[in-house]
DNA sequence: GGCCAGGCTAGCA
DNA sequence: TGCTAGCATGGC
């Protein structure tokens, strides 16, 4: 297999165990992308442009940071949106470097930090997939959650085997736009979330809601331009800024598994409330990594097996 | 069987 | 502006 060349730089520490550990919501056999930690090596179909690609590639360690590279050729006229894509999958805009200084002076959290040094925030750029993807986790188990968008993306999207695992190819706007209700609901979708779910498709397929201009708007910008939507709450949007913009700063103060972390972490005794959060994040000046905090705590959640 | 899950809306004061 | 019942279903 010919490496064909850099496609991006990312200065400071990396660690591609913790960054790939994170918890994904798909199911065991749905996979969003499949990882090879001994090769550093990572595996994801994706939306480029207007046809699929396949995305393999390799993190190589540099002396101060890490560099990926494709494990097979992409046409040139690709490259570019290739490295794109990257850019924004790998939040390039964020220096850990920064953020482990501004840790340094909270005893509590630096723990963490070390715990998982080198761990980036990867998102999912496809900010359609991203969205829908929250609005499917409203207020259900994570598990659960994970069985409907497997069967959406068996429904509408595609399955495609890579070496003996099933990774997906996540429906376009246009695509979950011409599904009708009844088609979600006999897949066990609440009512109203298909609702949520085609009404939001057909925003995006007819050109209403413009995805890619959230890229340049600010953290407020975006909730006041999508809250207003039905089914969108702060939450999701929240979710879309953590998940899919790679947005530093964002701190999901109602999220349960947030609100588990600190209660398992701070020993708070009794579920901390969403203001208890905003508070705590205030008084120990998490403000400008409450995204990085946050994905931190989670992580931890998850090793804990909470 | 009962409580909870990485919430949101509509309706009411 | 702020509060809350109701939603709907699976996981444990």
């Amino acid at each position: 297999m010919e490496k064909t060349r850099n496609l991006l730089f990312i200065p400071g520490p990396f660690s591609f165990d913790h960054t790939f550990q994170r918890h994904h919501r798909t199911t065991d056999t749905l996979k969003t992308m499949v990882v090879k930690h001994e090769e550093n090596r990572f595996i994801k179909w994706i939306h480029l442009g207007d046809e699929p690609l396949l995305l393999d590639a390799s993190i190589r360690y540099e002396e101060d940071g890490i560099s990926i590279e494709m494990n097979k050729s992409v046409s040139e006229t690709k490259m570019e949106a290739l490295q794109h894509y990257l850019h924004r999958m790998f939040g390039v805009g964020n220096s850990l470097d920064a953020f482990y200084e501004h840790m340094q002076t909270n005893k509590k959290l630096n723990g963490l930090v070390e715990q998982f040094h080198g761990m980036r925030v990867i998102t999912n750029p496809d900010l359609f997939e991203t969205t829908v993807d929250t609005i499917i986790g409203q207020q259900v188990n994570l598990k659960f959650a994970a069985t409907l968008k497997e069967r959406l993306v068996r429904l509408a999207g595609e399955v495609k085997d890579y070496e003996g695992d099933d990774l997906y190819l996540f429906p376009t706007a246009e695509k979950v736009a011409k599904l009708e209700y009844e088609e979600l609901r006999a897949l066990s979708f609440s009512q109203r979330k298909s609702e949520y779910i085609i009404d939001f498709a057909r925003l995006v397929a007819n050109g209403e809601v413009d995805l890619e201009a959230l890229w340049a708007m600010s953290n407020q910008e975006i909730i006041d331009r999508l809250l207003p939507l039905r089914g969108i709450g702060v939450w999701t949007i929240e979710c879309l800024m953590l998940f899919g913009l790679n947005r530093p700063d964002v701190l999901p103060a109602a999220d349960i598994g947030l609100r588990n972390a600190v209660k398992v972490l701070y020993g708070t005794g009794e579920q901390p409330k969403t203001e208890d959060i905003r508070l705590l994040a205030e008084r120990e000046h998490w403000n400008p990594w409450e995204s990085y905090i946050t994905f931190y705590l989670w992580q931890y959640l998850n090793t804990i097996g909470k």
